[in-house]
RNA sequence: CGGGGCGUGGCGCAGUCUGGCAGCGCGUCAGCUUUGGGAGCUGAAAGUCGUGGGUUCGAAUCCCACCGCCCCGACCA
């Protein structure tokens, strides 16, 4: 393809509205155009980098045993309803009607349809396992678009889903997955790190993300540096170190007057004590029930671990009126003593004396409280997220780290769920019907690409691995108004398209440094420089992009050295993913 | 949904406070010169100043409403 017949509108400046490298980057190199919020264009090189990741994917899909389907991206609300998603889903999902009035919406993730499908047509466990998976266009109502294709209202998935008769089963789809995704991230040069992760609104029990650790990442990565523990940051545990014990603190516990004070800071600064020194008491309704919920002043509840711990469908903190009515004081004075609920305490709470709570009466708080002696029944469970320094909970001698990541892949075991709702059921081996187990795994197509370039990028633009490159090679005619320099061009142009390279000739009519720049900004894996300085010495320049590292060849012999190179290239990059 | 900010040729912005010819840089088009890291000169095209209403002799500028976009936050005592 030559470059004055391509459509790439390369920007030198830099547009507002980006905010990350990888998403300016993507505006700046001419691969996506904003249509609105959360909505983008993609033009033809950003489309030709995305087909190119949906064909990797295809292919370990395929390999993994894997079968493609398509399903609507339409769907009817009530097989939602009987799923118990559309209330569970909250605003992510688009709702629309019809023409007769149906309710309808646009899928975030197809689990129901594809249960649907199995309920119809897969009777026995002869027909099993089977996966299906698809490459398809999501919708989700983001509340707050962001950061390109990242966090988008419409972005690309894949996504499969494997049935099985029994548990050895599931074990057996999940790993194939799983492999197939360390395969899929390892081709498109990603490092990826695999995290446990929690199964939030889709239910079920194993689940493990693919994470790509980036400064931009919108999810928060707990790990262990020595025995290699790593979670998503609302699934990790960790333990918090014991609360210090100041002097004197074994002494009766007393009221203080604290006027004003309600926040965790205010309360620290009057009394002058660490926040760690401070016992936070939350009142949360766990459906619609009041119980206190008591973490360390520092520290954050954990709402999904409080829900699990607690067995509640609902969980939201209470509203001022409840709090007042139920401790007596307004917000920011509730302690547990003497405080008639149901008491729920973080597990670094254990044994903790000494320490600061509300008094449950306005501007008092209680200092030298002895939990187990002062506070009555507590119950105990790990609440709180986990901070960088806290212990490791696999081994004895780790320190947690705290880290960002963009989540591209997402693997997990939905257990029987699905097919109870929506009535799959196969006959087993002893003729008894059952509901197959099911597994999903998602991997975020459009949001893998952008991954790929804010993880691999520099100053002058984008470093692609030659597997995604919109063209691995990029062929520069220095000087088109000179004419040996054009005809060698055009014959090495020629000689590449005869050996198979997928070559972008830049023929424009602009300066040698113009071309520089915009192939270094669209980042061509590597680049052929043809110029009348090279020729002169009989030779044309091939550079690599991420490395820099340059030769020369003689312009007959140049096509088959780019093509021996690229393949190295290739393989270089899936060993190192890898 | 709450808070903050922004909407002015394709892109980036100034002008708005203090009303009085709609500007700058980049890009685009034409010509000449130039050709190994975003060239120089000359000339040109291109703007309902987000939309609607109001105030005024006169509105990009002041007032009201709406729309769009960006950022932060969304109940942590």
């Amino acid at each position: 393809m030559r470059w004055s017949r391509q459509f790439i509108p390369t920007l030198r400046e830099v547009p507002q509205e980006a905010e990350i490298p990888s998403h300016r980057l993507m505006l700046r190199a001419g691969l996506i155009r904003r249509l609105s919020g959360g909505l983008y264009t993609f033009l033809p090189l950003g489309l030709r980098s995305l087909r190119k990741v949906e064909q990797i994917v295809r292919e370990e899909m395929d390999r993994a045993g894997a079968l493609e389907i398509l399903m609507p991206a339409l769907q009817p609300a009530d097989i939602w309803q009987r799923t118990g998603r559309l209330e569970a889903m909250g605003g992510v999902m688009f709702h629309i009607r019809d023409r007769q009035g149906r309710a309808m919406v646009l899928g975030p993730t197809h689990e129901e349809v594809t249960t649907l499908l199995a309920a119809q047509d897969i009777d026995s466990y002869r027909q099993l396992p089977r996966t299906f998976y698809q490459v398809q266009t999501k919708f989700r109502d983001e509340i707050r678009p962001r950061f390109g294709l990242m966090r988008a209202k419409e972005f690309i998935m894949k996504d499969a889903y494997s049935f099985d008769v029994d548990e050895a089963g599931v074990d057996a789809s999940y790993e194939a997955m799983r492999a197939a995704y360390v395969r899929i991230f390892a081709r498109c040069g990603l490092r990826t790190r695999v995290v446990e992760a929690d199964t939030g609104a889709m239910g079920g029990r194993d689940s493990q993300e693919f994470m790509v650790l980036a400064e931009a990442g919108e999810d928060g990565v707990i790990d262990c540096p020595d025995c290699g523990y790593a979670a998503n940051l609302e699934r990790a545990e960790g333990r918090p170190p014991a609360l210090p014990v100041v002097e004197g603190a074994d002494g009766p516990s007393a009221e203080v007057e604290t006027p004003g004070a309600r926040t965790v800071e205010q309360v620290a600064a009057f009394l002058e004590v660490s926040p760690r020194q401070l016992v936070k008491t939350l009142i949360y309704l766990a459906d619609d029930r009041p119980v206190a919920v008591l973490v360390p002043g520092d520290r954050e509840v954990n709402e999904i671990k409080l829900q699990r711990a607690l067995g509640a469908g609902r969980l939201a903190l209470a509203d001022e009126a409840r709090i007042v009515e139920v401790t007596g004081a307004p917000v920011g004075f509730a302690g547990p003593a003497g405080l008639d609920l149901p008491k729920l305490a973080d597990e670094s709470l254990r044994g903790a004396r000494g320490c600061v709570t509300g008094a449950n009466r306005a501007d008092a708080h209680r200092v030298r409280v002895d939990l187990a002696r002062d506070a009555g029944a507590l119950a105990y469970a790990d609440l709180v997220f986990p901070c960088a320094g806290d212990g490791c909970p696999r081994c004895a001698d780790g320190r947690l780290r705290e880290e960002r990541g963009i989540e591209v892949g997402h693997v997990f075991k939905l257990g029987t769920k699905y097919a109870e709702a929506l009535g799959a059921s196969v006959l087993d081996e002893g003729g008894r019907r059952r509901p197959p187990l099911m597994g999903c795994y998602g991997v975020g197509v459009t949001r893998t690409l952008q991954a790929v370039i804010e993880q691999r990028h520099d100053a002058q633009g984008i470093c692609w691995p030659a597997a995604l490159a919109p063209y691995p090679v990029g062929l520069l005619c220095l000087n088109t108004r000179d004419a040996a320099c054009a005809a060698a061009a055009d014959a090495l142009y020629a000689a590449l398209i005869d050996a198979g390279v997928e070559v972008l000739y830049d023929d424009r009519d602009e300066r040698p440094g113009v071309k520089f720049k915009d192939a270094d900004l669209v980042g061509f894996p590597l680049r052929v420089a043809v110029g009348e300085r090279g020729l002169s010495r009989g030779v044309v320049e091939i550079r690599e992009r991420a490395t820099g590292v340059t030769d020369e060849a003689p312009p007959e012999a140049a096509a088959e050295r780019i093509r021996t190179r690229l393949a190295e290239l290739v393989a270089k990059e899936s060993a190192d993913g890898a």
